[in-house]
DNA sequence: TAGTGGTCTAGACCACGAC
DNA sequence: TCGTGGTCTAGACCACTAT
């Protein structure tokens, strides 16, 4: 193991490096351990105390889970934990129900300026737009419009979206092998137009979030470009600033 | 050392309890070099491992800073790098300003229903309001409404928010000997109403981001609550979600 | 050159979960 | 009882900063 590197970068980075691409490479699946450190340890020849670094910081990722006495895991969106992982809507009276997602329409259609900047894909590439309802308690709170390229969702249609019953990460994650990692946030407040205030059952005019969020999968590479109108009136955007 | 703690707590967290006293008591001040980590070993009789850990924690939650060569430092809000910790606003045109706080207003209240339940203090005790605008390159962005509990901030004026030149938080820190730790945001969208529109040069009306913060000192102690209302005409509420 | 934090190792023991 | 991750130690060496 090169200590060499141009930028010298520890050795527990380059293991780090190399678990994290047995996991691109998807060596281990989302939900299943992977080998214990003594063994990592000894497959790249490296002592455990520095496989554990390695993983500790892919912990605090959120890449993978540790469980004291059972194993280290492979983090995913099926879990039940990563539900408000990306979605910061809190309702204003405590009580925390479970948001449903409400497929409206799904068609494919060619990468405008924006949509191109943001998935890092050529203009005029196939891509596919969402537009769906999430709904607290049959409440409807936010409508989004999500652009995903056409290339990765191969085979996203209304009939899958009809047909899957979770969070959209963990369809993505189950149906097309991709694993959301981080995303970015850009909040603004806007008026409802007509379009959000009929999906939301707000007056016309009604302040709103917009929420434009960008989501990366591996790399730093965006795979998810997202619009989305948040109706205030019952939630809130809860924010932690450490 | 005692590892028989009633709820096992391990060694290293002891430790890390142990120089969070020391800074809460002010042994070290914000800014200056905390002692080396084999000093702190020896002082606590531990290995240098375990005054590492406990570091390693702290300054992962900014508490610390390291700089390797040099040593540990206090982390500081009169350090430039704090400045946009607590602010999430950015400019839509890339060009990132340094924001300037201006103070319009500071007077005596007693703590109302929300102010007292907010800043965990009793209902009538006497709490500081600060009335503030905060401008991006002369241009009105944020008003805000900061509560402060009149006991911690005796002696905050108009005058002395008039005399300083720089963040809030700073003048906090050295003039009160506050460090603020960490922080939670509320955000909804509201309307102009008359006073927001003539501070932000909006019209009436005009959507705005309500962010309603509690900032917290040691002990996750609240010790601020704010409401401000941000133009998101020229600029959005950045959130990183990892 | 001296002192600091940063990395790496090897081994011992503890806490937890499953069998 | 066994295997896993979690803690703690002690020592060696590396990288950065200052003098």
């Amino acid at each position: 193991m090169s200590r060499e590197a141009p930028t010298f970068s520890p050795l527990y980075r380059q293991i780090k490096a190399l678990i994290l691409q047995a996991l691109e490479s998807g060596e281990w699946r989302p939900g299943q351990a992977i080998p214990s450190e003594q063994e990592l340890a000894a497959r790249f020849s490296v002592s455990q105390g520095t496989v554990r670094k390695a993983i500790d910081e892919m912990a605090a990722e959120n890449l993978l889970v540790r469980k004291q006495g059972k194993g280290t895991y492979v983090a995913s969106h099926n879990d039940p934990r990563a539900l408000f992982r990306f979605l910061r809507l809190v309702p204003i009276d405590g009580d925390l129900s479970h948001p449903q997602s409400v497929p409206l329409d799904c068609w494919r259609a060619k990468a405008g300026q924006e949509a191109s900047r943001m998935l890092g894909i050529e203009l005029g590439a196939p891509i596919i737009i969402v537009r769906r309802l999430l709904k607290f308690a049959t409440r409807p709170v936010v409508i989004d419009e999500i652009y995903l390229s056409g290339e990765i969702f191969h085979g996203l249609t209304s009939e899958v979206l009809q047909g899957w019953n979770g969070s959209l990460y963990s369809l993505f994650e189950t149906r097309f092998g991709l694993r959301m990692i981080r995303a970015q946030e850009r909040i603004r407040a806007v008026a409802a137009d007509r379009n959000a205030s009929e999906a939301l059952k707000v007056a016309e005019g009604t302040p709103l979030l917009s929420v434009e969020r960008v989501t990366y999968t591996y790399g730093d590479r965006p795979v998810e470009w997202r619009r989305g109108l948040y109706s205030t009136a019952e939630h809130f955007y809860l924010n932690e600033l450490n």
